[in-house]
RNA sequence: GGCCCGUUCGUCUAGUGGUUAGGACUCAGGGUUUUCAUCUCUGCAACAGGAGUUCGAUUCUCCUACGGGCUACCA
């Protein structure tokens, strides 16, 4: 059996963490059993199409690794995989199903008047109709791969419109029919489509066509447990990224919601994801979407990765903060610094701000700041850096130390009023690598402002 | 309202007809680090409720409650 699954989003925006996952699943499915993932457009609402959204999804869904084996790759109009190139095609399905009586035309919303009528071709010229599916009354079994056997009673459900005034089919109609003119063997969707699913198999039905295995992806939910949306918090992918979570990080941390290995394993690349996945571990209920777990995963990865590989990337979130950077090597020093105790790499900027803009003191430490014995240090360290012509992280600590044994002071004692003055509070980086990233220019004049402060 | 799906620590989850119900995030506390963070250790914290089946149910069945999704000429 070919195994080809699919991706189909609507080009109204910008990806959703929810469509990520969906897509993601669907990718790790197809690369598992060696087969197709298709990425297919699904635009049939004109009125909601955004321009640019496209590229948008595709861009956003590669750089978080998930790459389609077809789809399209920019938005042609002889594109096979994008709905609103393939009318004709619909169109002739909608003729087949009028034909055999399995749908009827429309004149206005008070359908039930319509559904017993029939009109030809000639009769529908010029006229503005929709056309309905005619929904038996029996009773349907959906076999759903997660959930099992789910019964609907199709008495209860209103015959729904496949083709649109405006003669756009809609969402039933075209899905169906891509997913069989794509091979498509398994629909891998959010759980949102389940109650529309026994549309879909009448439609099946009707065109005498083979079911794919249907599997309903539970609901990413916000903190409140509703459906995951803007509103509480941010949801698209491209906002996660520019704050500087690593696509890494974000695909590991969305497998494991709804899908867990039956083990006690966090941390997973791509590949072991692929390796591993497996939809019988799919969970049924639907994942708090919860940032903070999220936070401390991307933290994790930050701290595995090697600086050099997120200089480029976090040079761009940098500047965006109006922070220059002038010196690779030292940037590269700041970055090993920040990254240990950042969530992203927006946190990193923050944790490193003083060795851009000089910084306000923590007023909670006024007093120390005033201390007679912090000016003495104040001063005697700005006569030792003042004479250095070159700055070595290992000279400043030798200085320090010595320094300590001169005046009989060790400890936070020592530390603290210095990191004040340099930093601007009393925790934060190594004195040595402040000093250093500093460079002497700067280290006098912190100093220099301390000494004279109050 | 109707239909459908779901329910193990606050969150993500493991698990079993008999377990001290396990792990992770968060939170709290200890240790390491002459700061902070990292790291590490410890702790707090859950089987929605009620019947039934059973020697025994968190686990199987039913009911109730609660939560969610859908109910568009949106996907």
């Amino acid at each position: 059996m070919n195994i080809n699954v699919r991706f189909a989003p609507s080009p109204t925006g910008y990806l959703h963490v929810g469509g990520l996952r969906t897509a993601l699943y669907n990718y790790l499915f197809a690369k598992q059993h060696k087969g197709n993932l298709v990425l297919r457009i699904e635009d049939t609402d004109q009125s909601r199409k955004v321009d640019g959204a496209i590229d948008n999804l595709i861009e956003s869904l590669n750089k978080c690794g998930i790459i389609f084996d077809k789809g399209p790759t920019e938005y042609s109009t002889d594109n096979l995989f994008i709905q609103s190139n393939r009318l004709s095609i619909y169109h002739e399905h909608v003729t087949y199903l009028l034909e055999n009586n399995y749908a009827y035309a429309c004149f206005d919303d008070d359908f039930l008047q319509y559904r017993d009528k029939s009109y030809n071709k000639e009769q529908l010229i010029d006229t503005s109709y929709h056309v309905r599916l005619k929904i038996p009354n029996n009773e349907l079994t959906v076999k759903d791969e997660i959930r099992g056997d789910i019964k609907f009673d199709l008495s209860l459900i209103d015959d729904p419109v496949i083709l649109k005034t405006d003669q756009f089919p809609t969402y039933h109609l075209a899905n169906v029919i891509d997913d069989h003119d794509m091979d498509i063997s398994h629909v891998i969707r959010g759980e949102e489509w389940l109650p529309s699913t026994p549309i879909h198999v009448v439609l099946y039905d009707y065109f005498q066509w083979e079911l794919p295995v249907f599997i309903h992806l539970p609901l990413l939910l916000n903190p409140d447990k509703s459906k995951l949306s803007k509103r509480q918090g941010h949801v698209s992918v491209d906002e996660f990224l520019n704050e500087g979570y690593l696509p890494e990080a974000l695909i590991n941390f969305i497998a494991l919601l709804g899908w867990n290995p039956k083990n006690n394993n966090e941390i997973f690349s791509i590949n072991e994801l692929i390796e591993q996945f497996n939809i019988k571990n799919i969970q049924k209920s639907g994942a708090v979407f919860d940032i903070n777990k999220l936070n401390w995963m991307n933290g994790e990865y930050l701290k595995d990765i090697q600086a050099e590989s997120i200089v480029s990337l976090c040079k761009i979130i940098f500047e965006k903060h109006n922070f220059t950077i002038e010196d690779n090597t030292d940037f590269i020093k700041i970055i090993n610094f920040a990254k240990q105790r950042s969530h992203t790499i927006a946190d990193m900027v923050e944790q490193t701000t003083p060795f851009f803009v000089d910084p306000s003191y923590n007023v909670e430490y006024r007093d120390l700041l005033l201390d007679k014995q912090s000016k003495r240090l104040f001063s005697l360290l700005l006569e030792q850096v003042a004479v250095l012509n070159n700055i070595e992280e290992s000279e400043i600590k030798e200085i320090i130390s010595n320094l300590s044994m001169e005046i009989h002071v060790k400890g936070k004692e020592l530390f603290f009023p210095i990191r004040l003055a340099l930093w601007g509070d009393v925790h934060g980086p190594d004195i040595g690598l402040i000093i250093k990233i500093l460079g002497k220019e700067k280290t006098l004049a912190r100093l220099n402002k301390a000494l004279k402060y109050g």
